[in-house]
DNA sequence: TTCTAGATTGGACACGTGTCCAGTCAGGTG
DNA sequence: CACCTGACTGGACACGTGTCCAATCTAGAA
């Protein structure tokens, strides 16, 4: 768990499996990741390993994390509205197309039960939701910024279930985006 | 995979196969209802409940669709057209509600990668676009069933991650329902 | 009644997860 | 320099998944 109270050894450690876990997952995908292997790569071991990730969803969470804020966008000053929350989801599909694996992994290892996983979740969330409120501009309906939340979610959902590609997603969440705005204020 | 071809006697372990998995889930939910549980308490050997389920995964999405098709709701005649998608979805979280570790268990089910359980969920999404467009009336316009697809997605992803009850859906969902229909034809 | 196709069985297998713990090693402190 | 704390190791463990196969039942056909 890479919280707080990590001296610069064990900093360096978690970062080191988290590199290697990078990799691994771009090599071989998420399903054929496995915690040992990502170990392995890193130069530790296993149960090196499991003393900083609490499991292999912890693992992926974290990546996704840190893969989601190291890549905020510019925020989108255009006048229109629309536009810009076409643009904020409009980027963070484009993020997801250039990691499909990270995309896929993640999308599972957020339903996990550790409790790693549920601070994670919320962060990631969270992350969402203030893209997408800073973007409707000031004093946003809070049903409309569920709204885009909720459609948000479902389009991961069916990405990851390989209804869409994460490429396509863009496209379908500008409809919906529209769709969702149209006629609120 | 109970798929065509089953004769009587097969049909029959298929039943009691579903039937032992759907009381297990309800007795020790999603995580610790393991396949082999399931077979002892169906009368049948853990290899036979494997030529019959492909995976874990592919018994949550089995049992979830008939869940989903015995529990059609009668199709609301109301004028309002927010009203009848309301219904929908009031009637799609009140069944989740009634059995949360099938929804919990089916989240993430659906997300699995066997051929079984990929024929599943477009059965299951279908089945989930049908009402929606069928509540709507003639002609829906498709970015509407699309948005109110992904929401609904969404509803179900945030409910599996624990960030809201099934209970709490069908009032959430209203509000986004209302959002979604507001300043559509 | 005997025969036989096909359903079912038990019990092994390889593999991944996550846990545990006694033992080792390194680097900063005295 | 010797020491000691705390990170790290290796290797075991229990458990679940999904696969395989030779041996056994069992019900309907001959």
């Amino acid at each position: 768990m890479p919280r707080r109270g990590l001296n610069a050894r064990q900093a360096e450690t978690v970062a080191r499996l988290l590199a290697a876990a990078d990799l691994e997952l771009r090599e071989v995908g998420p399903e054929a990741l496995t915690v040992r292997t990502v170990a392995l790569r890193a130069g530790v071991s296993a149960a090196t390993a499991y003393t900083y990730l609490a499991s292999k969803n912890h693992l992926f969470a974290e990546l996704f994390l840190r893969h989601l804020q190291s890549d905020r966008p510019p925020q989108p000053a255009g006048a229109d509205r629309v536009a810009r929350v076409q643009a904020v989801t409009r980027h963070l599909a484009a993020s997801l197309a250039a990691s499909p694996e990270l995309a896929a992994g993640v999308t599972s290892a957020l339903l996990g039960s550790d409790p790693e996983v549920a601070r994670l979740r919320l962060r990631i969330g969270a992350e969402y939701v203030d893209r997408f409120a800073e973007a409707l501009g000031d004093d946003p309906d809070p049903a409309v910024v569920e709204t885009l939340a909720l459609a948000f979610s479902g389009a991961l959902l069916q990405a990851g279930m390989g209804l869409m590609t994460y490429t396509e997603m863009g496209a379908r969440l500008d409809v919906v985006v529209a769709t969702i705005l149209r006629g609120t204020p």
